[in-house]
DNA sequence: ATGAAAGCGCTAACAT
DNA sequence: ATGTTAGCGCTTTCAT
């Protein structure tokens, strides 16, 4: 593999000037110009960006740490930053933290190490320790889909409560009052955003005394067994709040088991669409984040702060939610 | 951002012990060892990849390429590599080419250009350019997913034939003599392995002559219309076999626009499943393929042939494909 | 058990 | 418009 001095030698020049050459920056004549493209080409010279990254202190990558890759909702986001990365002819390094924040602690030492130029951070967990980690080491930081308390970073979220808000809306809408919200885990602000707008609907409908409010985790299981728990505990609810798509199956199935009817004895109602290219016909009425977009503002963002084309401060990007009404709701069976 | 001959200065010692103590190798007695290790800890010194990889030529980095991420079978494929990768300290590098040879190689150039010490491609087209062009540069290739001509490499992919072979029996099984498969794009293995199986298992039955291919694409409008295609111009069809998840979908999606009832007019069966966890009851019959797993092996043979520990000559992995059989099929009307 | 010297491939800074 | 020099942060090689 030869490098930039081989081609400078075989061309007659200075290294400097196949540099200039290859990068587009400085004069270079056009006779110059050519003789070394023609060696470039002729050996088949590929730059190494390590080389260029040690001495430039860029390394033109980018990293991605998302909890589960597997989550078509962090997918979406993926290709999202990807491609404006691509864009950019910047690379993506992605990882999965598993909601663990010890493999977020490892993720982000290996990511510092790499030296890669900017990080888009889902958090695992609610404390800031990560950021400030990457802060200390001078690692641009733009913080995705949970906000987090204790530290000041951009930040591209969606509205979790105004959604939730409008989705437990609906449903009093459709005459429900006994509506239960299974949510994700306690101290996630997607989480409690989303109980913060089914509170705030109920509350202005008068029906605060019907609040339920189950915690669990983001995942099917979950809730799966908090459906049960509380259709169990209250067998006149109408209605279920999944607190994202995993949970909202989980519901669902369990509701099955019981022998319960979507929506013919329960609606069912989501956080986070489920892919639509999936379905023969999409069911479930779901408060639907723009996850590509916000991998691309993200990213969009980042590259922003990396060539330092931003003020000083924080930005905060709040994107908006769409309501998507499908056959998982109905009126009231309670009248 | 502190580096090694800071730490070494502050420690009293030789840059080359403080890397001694880093990697853990050579000798380096015990006390001098716990300072230097004081030393790093108190300034959070953070070594430098980029750097050790220019002398070391060692990135520690795979890339992984695929036609979309988006794709739920890539995305598991991606979630097996990366946890391998995790496992090994290496980080993963990802890219989607959209099937797009000029995509292809576009990153092809960028990852050479990083140094990675290793490839999992999943080809975007029959040739092996892209191949060629990183052998050439002796970065080490394992292929996934597809075959390609023109060239030897490692490689790990399913045995679609028999898959197809089987998925067919089941429905020659069923009663089924007027059998359509809508396979992926020409030129592809995938798509052709399928044909081949299909093919194979309608002539042990004697049904050569009513042997239907369409040709498309790996998506869902393909399916969709090559669907309403098969049926207009052979209204006695009795059982569609779609070439992967998405072109299932958009077949089923085209059945029903045609009135016609799945299982009960047109039974269907695809290759590749559809995420589970997104089912409130999973339908489709399909012969899935084990993507994690694909991921996995995949990336734990580039490791290895990265280390050096494999002999020369090409590993050739062909996983097993597994038949689950869901509402989707029926016994023919045609009887 | 520890260190000195050299150099990986490139570009920033300063000539000419 | 082109070149010289130095150095990015680390590890390889060869001492001692």
């Amino acid at each position: 593999m030869p490098n930039l001095i081989d081609i400078a030698r075989q061309a007659g020049v200075a290294p400097i000037t196949v540099s200039r050459v290859i990068n587009n920056s400085g004069y270079v004549s056009q006779p110059t110009r050519e003789r070394v493209e023609a060696v470039v080409k002729e050996l088949g010279y590929v730059p190494n960006t390590i080389a260029r990254g040690l001495r430039s202190k860029r390394t033109h990558t980018l990293a991605l740490i998302v909890t589960d890759i597997t989550n078509p909702y962090f997918t979406s986001m993926a290709r999202g930053v990807e491609d404006v990365a691509e864009a950019n002819d910047y690379t993506v390094i992605y990882s999965n933290t598993d909601e663990s924040e010890t493999k977020e602690k490892k993720y982000a030492n290996m990511l510092a190490q790499r030296r890669v130029d900017g990080v888009l951070l889902v958090p695992s967990c609610g404390n800031a320790n990560t950021i400030k980690f990457f802060e200390a080491n001078h690692i641009n930081v733009v913080v995705l889909d949970r906000r987090i308390s204790g530290v000041e970073t951009d930040i591209v979220y969606s509205d979790s409560k105004n959604g939730a808000y409008r989705l437990t809306k609906l449903l009093i809408g459709l005459g429900h009052k006994r509506i239960a919200i299974i949510a994700g885990s306690q101290g996630v602000s997607t989480s409690e955003d989303r109980v913060l707008g089914y509170q705030q609907a109920l509350s202005e409908a008068g029906l605060d005394d019907t609040e339920l409010v189950y915690y669990g985790a983001f995942n099917e299981q979950s809730g799966y067994q908090l459906a049960n728990q509380a259709m169990t505990q209250n067998p006149k609810l109408t209605a279920i709040f999944g607190g994202n798509n995993f949970v909202a199956v989980g519901a669902i199935k369990a509701l099955h088991n019981l022998g319960l009817d979507v929506p013919g004895d329960v609606s069912v109602v989501s956080f986070d669409d489920l892919p639509e290219f999936m379905f023969m016909k999409p069911f479930l009425t779901v408060a639907r984040q723009h996850a590509y977009e916000m991998g691309q503002m993200a990213a969009e963002l980042l590259l922003k702060r990396i060539s330092g084309e931003l003020p000083q401060g924080h930005r905060e990007l709040i994107l908006p939610i769409e309501i998507i009404v499908r056959e998982s709701v109905g009126p009231s069976k309670a009248g």
